[in-house]
DNA sequence: TGTAATTAAGGTTAATTAAGGTTAATCAAA
DNA sequence: TTTGATTAACCTTAATTAACCTTAATTACA
C-alpha cells in the first residue's frame, strides 16, 4: 500500500518536479496549487504526510497548517519555507509533527523527512514502544536508552552518537538503512562533514563487533548499511 | 488556564512558525509585528511573558523593554538578539524578571525560558512542583523536600543546589535529562559558569553514589545526563 | 563489448575543538 | 568561622574536522 502525500505548492514547475520525483520514489502524490482546496481535498484524499509551501499567495502555509491541524491532530506536516531570515532559526526545529525544510532543498531531503515523519507517526500509533527496552542479538545486548553495550560479559558505555546510530541500524536489523536518512535522523541534515563524522562512528561501532562474530555493518554504497545478523 | 505571552517580531515568517510553536505547547499567543502597537495592545491583552526581538525597524527593541518596564514593573521580558555585540547592553538589562536568548535559538530552550520566568516546572517535570515524598532505589532513599538522602544506613543531608539537581535526576531516571534545561530549571539560565558549577554538583553526587553499585550519572556530551539505576 | 580511466562514496587515522570533569581556591552568608 | 556556592586553573574525552586512502560505480574508448 503506498504511502499517501498532500503537497501543497503554487509554483506549478517546482511542483511537477517534485510531485514527479516522489512519485518514482513510490507515494502516492496529491499535488494542489490553491490552497483553499486543500481542506476540500480531504473528502476522497486522506494523506499519511501534508508537505505545505509556506509562501502560498493569499492563503499562508503556516495557517494552512494550523487549519490541517485543528481536524487532523495526527497528521504530520512539513512545511517549506523560503525565508532566508529564518534559515538560521528553523534549523533543528522538529517538534512532534512537525518539520521545517528550508528552500532550496534537496529531493533527498525531502524524502528523508517524509519517511522520518511516517515512522515517528507509525510508532506512535502503536502505543508506546518507540525504543526497545533491549535489543538482543547472539551473545550482544543492545540497551537503547541507556546508551549501554553489553559484548559478552564486556560492558561499553556508548557515547549519545554512538548510541543514536547504533539504535537506528539495530531498530531494522538485517535491512537497509538509507544513509541519508541516517543522517538526517542523528544530525538533523546531510552535510559532508556529517558525513564524515558518520564514517567514523561507524567505524567505532565496527570495532567493539569485531571480537562477536555473525555480526557486522554491511555497507550499500550510494545507498545506506544493513546491520546484519546471521 | 493558558499563560499569555506577548510576542513581539517584525520578521512574519519567523514570526509565525514560533507563534505556532509555541501555540502547540499550550500558550495563548499575542503576534504583534509592529513595535508601536504594543503598549496600545495592553488595553485588550495582559500577558504574562513578554517575548521581544531586539531588532525591530523604528522602535527599538530595547526603549520597547523600558517602555513596557515602566508601565509593567513585574511582567518578565525575554529578548531575542540576532547578534553578540549587543551582549553588554542586554546584559545591563537583565536583572528580575529578564533574560535574553541569542539568535539562533531552538523553541526547546525558548520555550524553557519561558516557563523559568513563568516559574511553572519545565515539561520534563525539572523544577518543584510535582516533587516525590521520596525516591527509592535499591539501597538508597531519597527525600527531595527534605533535601535527604539515605544510603545504606548513612544519612546525608544534601545542600539545596545538591537537592534540586538530584531531585531533577531522579524525576526521570534512565531518561535524558537535557542538560541546558536542567541548568535552566536551577539557575534560570545555562551560563559558563553555572555550567561549570554543575559539573561541581555532579561530581559531588557522583561521590555519594559511588558506594553503592547498580546506580550512576551518565553523561551524554552535548545533550544531558541519564540517572541510571538498573 | 570489455577493459582502463575517472569520479564519487566511503573508510581510516590523526589532529583539533569543544564539552565536561577534577580539584582547589575564593567568596558570601548565616 | 564554618558551610555552601561559585570561580578558577588545569585535565580528559567526545565530537568534529582534516588529510589521505580504498573501492564501487560510471564513463570513455579501443
Amino acid at each position: 500500500m503506498k504511502q499517501k502525500i498532500l503537497y501543497v505548492e503554487d509554483e506549478p514547475h517546482l511542483g511537477k518536479i517534485v510531485t514527479d520525483l516522489l512519485d518514482r520514489q513510490g507515494f502516492e502524490v496529491l499535488l494542489i496549487k490553491d490552497g483553499d482546496e486543500v481542506i476540500k481535498s480531504f473528502k476522497c484524499f486522506t494523506p499519511d504526510v501534508c508537505v505545505l509551501d509556506v509562501m502560498l499567495p493569499g492563503v499562508d502555509g503556516l495557517e494552512l497548517g494550523h487549519a490541517i491541524r485543528n481536524r487532523y491532530p495526527q497528521l504530520p506536516i512539513i512545511f517549506l519555507s523560503a525565508k532566508s531570515q529564518t534559515d538560521d532559526v528553523l534549523k533543528g526545529f522538529e517538534s512532534g509533527g512537525n518539520d521545517y525544510i528550508k528552500k532550496p532543498f534537496s529531493i533527498d531531503e525531502l524524502v528523508a523527512r517524509i519517511k522520518n515523519q511516517l515512522k515517528i507517526s507509525a510508532s506512535s500509533s502503536l502505543g508506546n514502544a518507540n525504543r526497545p527496552q533491549e535489543v538482543k542479538i547472539r551473545d550482544i545486548v543492545f540497551y537503547p536508552e541507556r546508551y549501554e553495550l553489553h559484548i559478552q560479559k564486556r560492558k561499553i558505555k556508548l557515547s549519545y552518537r554512538e548510541g543514536q546510530i547504533l539504535s537506528a541500524l539495530t531498530s531494522s536489523p538485517n535491512k537497509i538503512v538509507d544513509r541519508k536518512e541516517l543522517l538526517i535522523s542523528v544530525w538533523g541534515d546531510d552535510s559532508y562533514y556529517n558525513s564524515r563524522t558518520l564514517d567514523v562512528y561507524v567505524r567505532k561501532l565496527r570495532d567493539y563487533f569485531s571480537a562477536v562474530d555473525g555480526i557486522e555493518i554491511h555497507t550499500l554504497k550510494g545507498k545506506g548499511y544493513t546491520f546484519i545478523t546471521d
